[in-house]
DNA sequence: TGCCGTTCTTGATCTGCGTCAAAGAGCTAA
DNA sequence: TTAGCTCTTTGACGCAGATCAAGAACGGCA
């Protein structure tokens, strides 16, 4: 891959004190407060499901804290995540009824929701927020087709330095932290997570993660505590020189 | 997967004689002609890339005829289809400078360009497009992420099943014909391209399109043309209730 | 402190798909 | 007609990753 995904540099919110990436319900569009008759705070405990597949949309919710995936799943049980939403994303949609996958929270989670309604109409009365949502959406449209190589070209080493490739990245580009040194990181998911969304085993995952460890790509403390001395040889064993997007 | 993505039905254009399933730069979108100073039609043959990985994205076109494809290729050659453009998608996109992939023509091609500005600046002035754009580009990634489901998760003869379920299917739709009884159409993807497609090989493809054959789930004539006699029975073989999503 | 839950690691074995190889089928050009 | 393409099929074999199984490492809680 030779292109470059851009990360939009955060921003620090006065009023909400997280950083975002995207627009924001609570800071960048104020016109999301205003069309909103009913807005309210929703949280959810790690492993609970916010919307499952089939379910009406009703609402709309933007991310406050925490992270939720999105996840399909199969009759016979198998799933895939494919996406994840962190703070400041959107759950919810115009011109669709009902969810096309599970809305799982990963860790605990405060959304902000909204009726539909005002979402839909908004669309028409503020150009510059439907454009900055086609520009969001159009961004994970690329990371989701970054995402298919990755599961259908990439081993499952290659699969695991890319997951962790693109949480190093995501995470120091949030704490405005170098990608130059090494690189220190709490993994937010848990190794079943991480099968889930490489669409490989647990026992694959763990074992690729040992053997990254074993070969000094990676250093852990603990099962969560990661550290990546050498950002380049990560993004070698990833097979990969783009930066990883930004899906995560 | 228990969603229905709903297939619009597509309409019958009088001046450009297609039938379109979205916003068409020659009919529905009267704005664009009006914002465009530069239009013009180029044609591709079959193979000839029309777009590289990192290229500038001077212009936005729309298919007018023909098949085109988006490849993410690895540094060692490895690659994945992650999308097809039919006639009335669009390549290139506001708020990007360069291509994120090859975009290939899978047939012989026609499309219709325009100078980016106009693209952009429509954004605001015509928020009814604007808001179709959102919408087919919401379509694309609820389709790019069922196809994660696919490449993560799906046996390889699931795989060969889907995709020639979603192929059956858009078929019918654009011919208005029955999906209740057999269903017959024309591969437009060679093996190989399949196999690009599904995160497969080529003799992989070939194998479980003979082990399908075998079993009466498809009849083959020559190599290109299939009759599906019970598309029920070829969506148990996808592992799949659900329609097949609308990425092809 | 010890018990019990969840999460993770590691080993042994199996298998689906990739790889390598060869040959058939259809097509155009001479 | 044959030669020379490209696309496709089929076979033999090997390996990456799934599956099955057993513990180990970490909690939290009484």
């Amino acid at each position: 891959m030779s292109f470059e995904l851009p990360i939009e540099a955060p921003r620090d919110c006065g009023s909400c004190q997280i950083r975002h990436r995207a627009v924001c319900a609570r800071c960048d569009a104020d016109e999301l407060k205003t069309l909103d008759e009913i807005k309210y705070y929703r949280s959810f405990q790690a492993g609970q499901t916010v919307l499952w597949s089939g379910d009406r949309m009703d609402f709309v919710g933007s991310v406050v804290t925490g992270i939720a995936s999105l996840t399909q799943t199969m009759e016979d049980g198998r799933t895939q995540m494919v996406g994840l939403l962190l703070p400041s994303d959107f759950v919810g949609r115009p011109g669709r009824e009902t969810a096309p996958y599970d809305v799982v929270a990963t860790t605990d989670l405060v959304m902000c929701c909204f009726r539909k309604k005002p979402f839909e109409t908004m669309m028409g009365t503020t150009p510059h927020v439907a454009q900055r949502l086609l520009e969001m959406t159009l961004d994970e449209l690329d990371a989701a087709r970054e995402w298919m190589l990755v599961l259908g070209r990439k081993t499952a080493r290659e699969k695991i330095a890319s997951l962790l490739a693109i949480i190093a990245r995501r995470d120091a580009t949030l704490k405005l932290a170098s990608l130059t040194g090494p690189i220190v990181f709490d993994l937010p998911l848990t190794r079943d997570a991480m099968a889930d969304y490489l669409g490989l085993t647990l026992e694959t995952v763990s074992r690729q993660i040992s053997a990254l460890k074993r070969d000094g790509i990676i250093r852990l403390e603990g099962k969560r505590h990661v550290t990546v001395p050498n950002m380049d040889a990560l993004l070698e064993e990833a097979g990969d020189d783009s930066d990883g997007g930004m899906l995560i």
